[in-house]
DNA sequence: CATCGTTTCTACAACGTTGTAGTCAACGTT
DNA sequence: AACGTTGACTACAACGTTGTAGAAACGATG
């Protein structure tokens, strides 16, 4: 029951190719040679076979996102942006997961890229440049700043002005022990390094101190890591008026530890994320965040794709900008 | 820079096929030969290529997963444990997002699947019986009973019995005022109507009587849908004492409605919801919920692929069933 | 009417892989 | 010494598609 060209060719009385170039969209056919064809393929519910064409063609229509973690609400709305904007250069997404452990990021880069893709848009937490430099094959856009001086295109926001920028919220509010969630080692997070340079940033040109134990470490982004973290924060006594969580995960989290010490947000401490997950447009109190473009990073990353494949695979690589704004909400209204 | 069998048979000095037979690890190599190949392929780092492998062997080591969204958390979350489970088959998952709708289900089930891949674990929102029936190409796996006598393999959960035992739950902390939100017109979603049936059973079997206006629609179970469905029941004056959520993203709206209303969880009103995604347990208050066993879930979804795929293709379709659990949270703790 | 260009179609080869059939040497058995 | 068996390997064809080259039919032009 699964046709081919050539039983296509053989019902409508002509030769493969010209099935071939009717399904292709070919000018030179006549209108009736076409509609015979049409209606032999519509009969035997013809699909071509995308593995032989890809063979012949070089090409799959296929392209990977590979991220850390799926059920990680800005990878997963990310996602869901990268499949609309693929859908419009005809393109299928197929989506990896690698966990963020560096030894799955590279067979990703290595090897399922091999030959089942054309192209591939990788979000990396762990991966080196080294890792990436003796990849020539398939093209890749990088997101975010993991890989600063690798050999592919990539799409960044500002993170150093962006978290400048929700941190100088703050302290225009009138806080002033403001404390930091998501700090990591840095051989790690790219993104954790620039957001508490940013924040740095911040309260020296406000004046204030840098204060080494309002910076709390998280592991990981997850919501029970910045829980943890904030409840480490009130025990050790140090009393922040604020905190900025380095993503809207860990956000979530503090909140849920301020509820459970009986503080109120924002009057007794006022919390900022960063990401702009729907979660944080319901969650209680609302959460004021630094909201990237997520749909134009998306589209960037696609168009970077198609512009390696079409053009020039050897030009030097790129790097995009996509915008971000700052999203007030309750969790830092003024009381 | 990217090779061929037959450029690592040069190299090595031996035919086309040995080097496949080593790549494919047939017995009959010698070891010296084997360790010759074997070094030429390191030096080249060559990589099958899936689709001629594919073209040749009619499998191509991916699957595909089609869900309705991926940032609905509940979608993310099963999409996670479904590339950690063909993971042990050695597969890789494509992922496509169909929006639930109709057309796109029916070209996921039709289209993409014909060539591409071995077989396809299927999470449908519209999709009917009469769009399945003519499709006996890719061996499918459906999840959840949007389709209830297709010819597909199925993993479903019992949703009446969970709703009941979850409105239950409500009814014996003296609830007597129990909505429901996230009901649908019938033609929609199955899980909808067997989670009303569920709901309805409980309040006859404690004798307590089912109003029409404790039920409130949602065409979408997103936050948004509850929040403006709880909205909708406050201002109706139908004054609940308890809410059954149909999933936990309609509960999370709810909770923020509820909050708005300035109305107190549990005290006032008593929330439960569906599916145990991770915002439940982060949210606040914490959020009670029937737990489906997502990996469990996704395990037996992945099975039945295998064994269809190895097996008898024409076998009568099966219908597995996986455990479910009530997480008892503080959205409906005892005041 | 011969010539030319265009339209419409076809035959063939190739993409990279693996199954089948077969070659050839080495070995053990009669 | 002749025979069959096994191990180790190779040549070839085929999977379904599309690019290339070119043939056949047709109308327009000189």
């Amino acid at each position: 029951m699964r046709h081919r060209l050539k039983d296509v060719a053989e019902r409508a009385g002509v030769s493969v190719k010209t099935v071939s170039n009717v399904v292709n969209g070919y000018v030179h056919v006549r209108p009736d040679t076409r509609a015979r064809v049409e209606e032999a393929i519509a009969e035997l519910n013809y699909r071509p076979n995308l593995s032989a064409r890809h063979l012949r063609k070089g090409r799959t229509g296929v392209i990977a996102l590979a991220v850390p973690e799926l059920d990680i609400p800005y990878f997963a709305e990310l996602a869901r942006h990268v499949v609309t904007a693929a859908a419009a250069y005809g393109w299928t997404v197929l989506i990896d997961q690698t966990g963020g452990r560096r030894e799955q990021e590279r067979v990703v880069a290595s090897g399922i890229t091999d030959h089942l893709i054309d192209g591939l848009i990788f979000s990396p937490l762990a991966l080196t440049a080294e890792d990436l430099a003796g990849l020539d094959g398939t093209p890749m856009v990088l997101l975010g700043e993991r890989v600063e001086h690798g050999p592919a295109d990539r799409v960044v926001i500002d993170n150093v002005t962006a978290a400048r920028e929700i941190t100088d919220h703050l302290i225009k509010l009138g806080h002033r022990r403001i404390a930091a969630i998501g700090s990591q080692r840095t051989d790690e997070g790219a993104s954790a390094r620039l957001r508490l340079a940013g924040y740095a940033d911040a309260l020296r040109a406000a004046g204030l101190d840098y204060d080494e134990a309002l910076v709390a470490p998280a592991s990981a982004w997850h919501r029970a890591d910045g829980a943890a973290a904030m409840r480490g924060l009130l025990t050790s006594g140090v009393r922040p008026d604020a905190v900025f969580c380095f993503n809207d995960t860990l956000a979530l989290g503090a909140l849920r530890a301020l509820h459970e010490a009986g503080l109120r947000v924002p009057e007794d401490v006022a919390v900022v994320g960063f990401d702009d997950i729907e979660d944080g447009r319901f969650s209680i109190p609302t959460l004021s965040t630094v909201a990237p473009d997520k749909e134009r990073i998306a589209h960037l990353a696609v168009e970077l794709l198609a512009n390696r494949l079409d053009g020039d695979r050897a030009a030097p690589a790129k790097a995009l900008s996509a915008p971000y704004r700052l999203e007030l909400r309750e969790s830092t209204r003024t009381p």
